[in-house]
DNA sequence: CAGTGGTCTAGACCACAGC
DNA sequence: CTGTGGTCTAGACCACTGA
């Protein structure tokens, strides 16, 4: 496992920022110390502090010195795992199927331009789905994809192989956004997900692209008693 | 705005990424014919290779080459902003206020290892609010704050800053978990924001610790028709 | 084997901060 | 002014890959 030096360097400065030696504000010893601290060029020391800069575990001021950095969560994001349902399902170790429910060749409605947009000069494909965990029902899945980017859609069964996966392995997405909400599942949503109308579903929209062009557009309504997205935050270190 | 000549390359790369011209899975020339390229030097071109791989826009593999790297969507995380609820609003445009309801020092809930764990030899001050946007409900926060890690608490009023936001300044925290849910709002909790008892709504629970001491937990209930998160991913492209 | 990336050196010049 | 970080050079040695 050597690691090389100025991931050592890293190391030991995450280290001492983890345990609250160097408390946010705390400034790090500037390159020429470290330098001669570890016997080294100040290429190898910079490095270190670049990255860790990078990471916004601490900030550099030309001029001034290198600060641990103080959190700031107004504009801090967190890494959140956006979860592939397949592959969540089968880690709390159920069963998992997909079962299609709908699906339709159209053209885009003209009020929605969001629709307008994905389908370019072509139709959609409109798939609707259920994830299931073990039997029962934990995500309904509605889904357009854009014809003219992904023309093999038409002809693909999408029965049992969810059109997310089958996506991914035929077209690469280069963007996507998320949005994530919470909604009350309307009548048709309810049978289908085998609840009382009205309650409440985590939502999450995705919208993805392949370089410019827009490829799909997905809305995924989960049972809200069986689901929950996590995400974790620690500024900066590893 | 003069960039500097590795910032230069990376752009051009990532240009070339977000457009499609290198679709994942290309290959990205070597070192030696982006020194040439640019008439630079190999470091130079390096370090704007390996600030893309530490991004996750390429992969770099020794003795065989770098590529533009293929979105995994099972481990891939997107950056999500987690909202500083107060800066939010104000964002849009609209007046922000916040209500206390209710505030108790108490013990925590043997029960409840969470409560206990985060109270440690203390007690906890436990606090219900509301965030207003013009007026109008829009979360209800009910937050435990750890007494033994902010002694201060006890004593501050809460009446008008939110107690989130008096934490921040006094009490910088090192990491944090968030898990995002939907559930109904039950009577009480719909009484206060002015919604029907059922109503979707989008939860927030976040736990903070500053080094291994725990500081608040806090779980915030988002009216679902009035609010969304919002998250994008590229794949380390700026 | 030749090609490629990972790391490191010992310098250099510059921009900027704070005294 | 001195101290600091930002950038860059022109080399070097090594580890690994794939033909």
């Amino acid at each position: 496992m050597a690691a090389s030096l100025h991931q050592r360097i890293r190391g030991d400065i995450e280290d001492r920022i983890r345990s609250g030696t160097w408390p946010p504000g705390h400034r790090v010893p500037p390159e020429h110390e470290l330098m001669a601290a570890y016997g080294c060029s100040r290429m190898t020391v910079n490095k270190a502090l670049s990255l860790l800069a990078d990471a916004g575990a601490i900030v550099r001021r030309r001029g001034a010195g290198s600060f641990v950095s103080t959190p700031h969560p107004h504009i801090e994001s967190v890494a959140l795992a956006i979860p592939d349902i397949a592959h969540e399902v089968a880690s709390r170790g159920w069963r998992y199927a997909f079962r299609l429910v709908g699906r339709r060749l159209r053209a885009p409605r003209r009020r929605d331009a969001g629709e307008v947009e994905l389908a370019g000069s072509g139709k959609l494909l409109a798939l609707q789905g259920l994830h299931l965990a073990d039997g029962r029902p934990i995500a309904l899945e509605d889904r357009l994809i854009a014809v003219d980017a992904v023309p093999g859609a038409v002809t693909a069964a999408f029965d049992s192989e969810p059109p997310g996966s089958w996506l991914l392995q035929r077209v690469p997405w280069t963007r996507a956004e998320h949005r994530i909400g919470a909604a009350g599942a309307d009548a048709d949503a309810a049978a289908l997900l085998e609840v009382e109308p009205g309650t409440a579903c985590l939502v999450l929209d995705r919208r993805t692209w392949r370089g410019e062009q827009p490829v799909t557009r997905v809305r995924q309504r989960f049972r809200g008693d069986a689901y929950d997205l996590v995400a974790h935050f620690e500024p900066g270190l590893r």
